[in-house]
DNA sequence: ATGCGGACCTGTTAGC
DNA sequence: TGCTAACAGGTCCGCA
């Protein structure tokens, strides 16, 4: 589920839920994430109010006055509110119990997500120092990424999903810019010109912030209750497409693999 | 420094 | 219908 637009519909949803409310106790199901749940968040955390829930890149910041729980959600980790004590399932594997009687649950079958807890500044933590720059912020733009690229001689596509180059692109919206931007997948990053580099900033910029507005038309039900988004599947031009006629030129377009991501794109469209 | 492949783990789907 | 293999929204790590 999370690329950057999931992950920003989940703070926006259950922020207010969260945001002032004091917790009463954590419940550690299942410790072994991406790396163990840590020990002292509980002792961390209980009693304690949470002050402001932030994004950076993928990873959800939950402020609190002596440090920062962080969560990171991988490839199939979801945040919902739940009454407290409703029963769990096999692969909720943490509440966060709140004193006004309702709980944040974490869910992640596969297990790559990751909670953890840094004292101090967030920022600092070693899994976020080197991030790139926030894609929908002005520091993101053509002559960084130009800069940034020139040299390089892996694929593009590889590039922009980098996020010590620029957070939040995943394989989805990575697919889907590079079509925006008429720009093949696996052309090499260090030879794209500033002029289509524009254009792909432009692109990566739109499809995300498009993404997350539509992730908002489906904040209650996630809320709510079941939460299964499907809110992108319809404005895909490329991503899942491969054989289908494309949307431009109605030629075919080609799935590939680069790494062990798959990447579709159009043969005359993209160059 | 950069780039690549492997690893983590489970559920769903495609194919025989 | 049932079993197996391939694949899935992420990203860290070790090695060349």
């Amino acid at each position: 589920m999370p690329e950057l637009p999931e992950v920003e519909t989940t703070r926006r949803g259950i922020k207010p839920y969260v945001v002032g409310e004091r917790v009463e106790r954590l419940v550690v199901r299942n410790s072994s994430l991406r790396w163990p749940v840590p020990q002292e968040l509980a002792q961390q955390i209980q009693g304690s109010q949470v002050l402001e829930l932030l994004r950076r890149g993928k990873y959800l910041l939950f402020g609190f006055s002596t440090g920062t729980m962080i969560i990171h959600l991988g490839m199939s980790g979801s945040l919902r509110i739940v009454p407290t004590g409703q029963p769990a399932g096999k692969h909720d594997h943490l509440d966060i119990g709140f004193c006004n009687g309702q709980s944040l649950r974490y869910t992640d079958p596969r297990r790559f997500g990751a909670v953890l807890w840094i004292a101090g500044d967030p920022l600092l933590h070693p899994l976020l120092k080197s991030l790139g720059p926030e894609p929908l912020s002005a520091d993101f733009d053509a002559v960084y990424l130009y800069q940034k690229s020139r040299g390089r001689t892996g694929p593009i596509k590889n590039f922009i999903m980098n996020s010590q180059v620029v957070v939040g692109v995943g394989n989805i919206y990575a697919n889907e810019a590079l079509f925006k931007a008429g720009i093949r997948p696996q052309r090499a990053a260090g030879k794209v010109s500033l002029r289509r580099m524009e254009l792909l900033v432009e692109a990566i910029k739109q499809v995300l912030a498009q993404a997350i507005e539509m992730g908002g038309t489906t904040l209650r039900d996630f809320v709510g209750g079941d939460g299964k988004p499907g809110y992108f599947k319809q404005s895909l031009c490329v991503y899942g497409r491969a054989g289908q006629a494309c949307v431009q030129c109605a030629s075919s377009l080609i799935e590939s693999r680069l790494g062990q991501r798959s990447s579709v794109y159009c043969p005359r469209c993209q160059r």
